[in-house]
DNA sequence: CTTGACCTTCCAGCGACGGGAAGGTTCATA
DNA sequence: TATGAACCTTCCCGTCGCTGGAAGGTCAAG
């Protein structure tokens, strides 16, 4: 099938497509008139990397998920410690944005937003 | 003050500030021998950029705030529609990633993570 | 007089695409 | 059969917020 079709049945764009043969992820056949052919294989691991980006994992976990997925011996071992660390970087992120929000919400809510100059947002930022 | 002075007491890496001015943020006087000259008041600006982006607001929203900042007639709800609506968007972020968490912890809990190769991560990313 | 720590400009690259130009192919319709 | 739309191709540039490095100028100390 044409790449407008491996896109529509992957939920992927047809660029992000090209994108990802251009860094080696999925390399389709091309027909003879130079289009890109993609068997249902091919979707089925587009529609992997598709999850997998949407679960936050880089591509290039997703190159080391997609290997391991395509070697019938790996150990699962191997696929959980890549989870794990990104569950764990996850959490981070987490922490940070809350602590981050925490500061907001409180110079948000220590500034009156009226027509006066004075802020107390401005001044923390100032200051801080 | 040459630039490392100004970068040792903005906190901000010299490259950065040499960054900002080239993205017109901040204009600091030159010297003879065509050195950056930055007076305290520059240095403040610096700290008042290092402080709004630590606390994730992009570089454009720092640009008005800075501009706030420096307009001393300006209404302080004009600052509070700013951060009002950083805070809702670290929340979505917050939701998203929460979310993304809940369904990765959810997999790393269910994958044994042994030698064997069978791997409902793998599994799950494949037919989601 | 040299060394080393500064400073300058410019150019390139990161990640993960997206936009758009310029052109080839295929298919349905007038 | 012509033509126009809807595909497809490659190529290059732009995004955001820096960061690294090359090539070279300046300055203070020894």
């Amino acid at each position: 099938m044409n790449i407008g079709e491996a896109s529509g049945r992957s939920g992927l764009p047809a660029k992000t497509i090209r994108y990802y043969e251009d860094i080696g992820l999925i390399r389709p056949d091309r027909s003879d008139n130079g289009y890109r052919d993609y068997s249902s294989d091919d979707v089925h691991k587009l529609r992997f990397l598709h999850r997998s980006r949407s679960l936050g994992f880089s591509v290039d976990e997703c190159r080391q998920l997609l290997a391991l997925y395509e070697d019938k011996s790996r150990a699962s071992a191997d696929v959980k410690e890549i989870a794990t660390s990104k569950l764990t970087e996850i959490d981070r992120k987490i922490r940070e944005l809350t602590e981050l929000r925490r500061t907001l919400e409180h110079l948000v809510h220590a500034c009156h937003g009226n027509e006066r100059p004075d802020c107390p947002i401005l001044e923390e930022l100032s200051e801080g």
